[in-house]
DNA sequence: TTTTTTTACGCAAACGTTACCACCTAAGTA
DNA sequence: TACTTAGGTGGTAACGTTTGCGTAAAAAAA
């Protein structure tokens, strides 16, 4: 059920010439002579030829694609950082195949090997939540693919890698709620696996260091699945909540643990800010349209798709091998809603 | 930067073998002996051999790969129908392209050249809001290059397509208001040429008939880019609610209308449903922590991803040509929440 | 034993393209 | 005039794989 092809056969047949030529032709090389030239352009625009790309990366060993895996792609986090990686791509005319881990590490470990296997000329990566085995990723970086670690880094793996200012983020969050006049401030992180988790963690307790506020462990909690569990969330503010002392607002680490803990909220019929406050992680578009409009911690994942699309090909295209690897930090958005605003009563 | 592959050469030179004997043994020939394909097996696993997809695919004129063409990927209902491609496609060994027109007629056009220039062995396209005319598709089509059509069809192409009921989806909204004691209800529709826009809208102005409303024409805004531009929204909105006699209700026929209606409402300062009440269409997750909570038609997008890719490849895979297509149309669901209720005042 | 069949493998072409080398012709140089 | 040089072109191998055909040796049939 595929349709023929044009090829540069076919030309050097209509034209009496051997494929060579009509290569070179085609490629302007400044053995072949202008008549010969206009004739095989001519040709080959009359016949509506196109050069086959399978063909040329069996012979170049490169197939001007890459791959992306990322946890999750309805997730306006990842979504927007491979918007900005298809930007970049597809003005360099790379492809980008995209695969889900799903948080699994099982699956991870499938996708890479799927992608490397399939030939990808680099891989753009963020770490799944399971994943605390780096070696599916540093074997083939060792093997020479050129791989790329966005948002969840790997530690021990010495590649280019981008990420937002994840401690800065929270501090910023938190140090707001501080500001306002909150003193018991729960922290709602990702696994403890993922790097972004401790540095956003890490981010908030300096928060409440610098402003003399003693650190409550009942106050941290890890959820596994970053939110991806709806129920996970659910049990972690019940837990909060049912402490003797529990905590009068929350800073929520990443994007779907801030929007769990609101509709958590809003289950329990909890009012924000006035039961408890609420700042947090989110590239939703939504910060304007919940109840109330929600303060929050911005990530520039347009950018930081570009930037690591960009990181990417300069290791691609680089002749040489780089041993020199660049450790990119975009600074994040502090936007103020009413959701962390001081409580009236 | 490329790391060197382990070949069928590699094999045949290791066991002093031919490749073409490797190659059947590799493939389980039966012209091959139970010992030399151990051997050969044996030596593959050891030299971690993996076949070159890419002299594969030269040899067979396949690529094993599907490309997408949507027009966003950060929108929920797009993303969780890659979802359901991805997941079909993961499971039968399919690479996915994936390339986003951003509603713009002539990207949608290289997308698609693009995609079947790298040789894909199939498309899923959803068009763009800009495309009137389909040449573009039906080119590729007409030269035997699979295609299947979802969301939103392009007229006069004879294959495959997989929609959700936009019509009883529509229709479903607009009663459920008429019900709650709602006459005066606008409809924000996305832009006339798409089909999804017509099929809402024929759903909505047919409630209003069944339930002896007459329609008013002041009552419906089409929104060229369905929302992807936020002022569009705010500006559709703004003259419903300049009107001499402004609506009481609206629904809103497209995700991001939704979202940007519930915007433009909270910006306005307008109270959800006392001042105005809406239903929408909508994917996003955020039903529930919308002030007041959504009520709204959800569209069965990762099920609608699954369908598209299994009927890809049921026509990548058919042997002879396929003259019978299959008009797929999924059941959306409608979610009853608050923001369609009766006004309290 | 001789002939036929079967088994098990190798050779080479093909997929579409590029690149190295070789070749021929005509013009320039000695 | 003879020789070199440059310009323009063709032949062919190679990228990694599959596959039709050929064939030697072994097994079966005569």
């Amino acid at each position: 059920m595929k349709f023929e092809a044009v090829t540069i056969k076919d030309i050097a047949k209509a034209l009496g010439l051997s494929t060579s030529t009509v290569s070179r032709a085609l490629r302007d090389s400044y053995e072949i002579s202008p008549e010969t030239k206009k004739l095989v352009l001519e040709c080959a625009e009359k016949l509506n030829y196109r050069p086959n790309p399978v063909a040329l990366s069996l012979k170049e060993r490169k197939t001007r694609s890459i791959g992306v895996v990322v946890c999750e792609i309805a997730n306006s986090f990842f979504s927007q950082i491979i918007n900005g990686i298809e930007s970049v791509a597809y003005d360099k005319g790379y492809n980008v195949m995209i695969s889900q881990s799903h948080e699994s590490y099982d699956r991870e470990v499938l996708d890479l090997q799927f992608l490397s296997s399939r030939g990808v000329d680099g891989i753009l990566v963020s770490v799944s939540t399971e994943t605390s085995d780096f070696e599916h990723i540093s074997n083939l970086h060792d093997k020479g693919l050129p791989i790329v670690l966005f948002d969840r880094i790997a530690p021990g793996i010495n590649t280019h890698t981008i990420i937002s200012d994840n401690f800065k983020g929270a501090y910023e969050a938190t140090e707001h709620l501080i500001h306002n006049g909150y003193k018991k401030i729960a922290a709602l992180c990702p696994s403890e696996f993922l790097s972004i988790s401790n540095e956003r963690l890490a981010g908030y307790k300096e928060a409440l260091n610098a402003n003399d506020i003693k650190i409550n462990n009942n106050y941290i909690i890890h959820s596994f699945y970053g939110g991806m569990v709806f129920s996970e969330v659910e049990e972690a503010i019940n837990q909060f909540m049912t402490l003797k002392d529990p905590p009068e607002a929350i800073v929520t680490l990443s994007d779907k643990l801030t929007l769990g803990s609101l509709k958590t909220f809003k289950r329990r019929g909890m009012k924000v800010p006035d039961d408890i406050a609420i700042v947090g992680f989110s590239n939703s578009d939504i910060a304007e349209i919940t109840d109330p409009a929600l303060t929050l911690v911005r990530q520039p994942a347009f950018e930081m798709g570009k930037a690591s699309m960009e990181l990417l090909l300069q290791l691609i295209e680089s002749k040489r091998p780089i041993t020199e690897f660049e450790k990119r930090v975009l600074s994040p958005e502090f936007i103020v809603m009413h959701s962390g605003l001081p409580r009236k009563r």
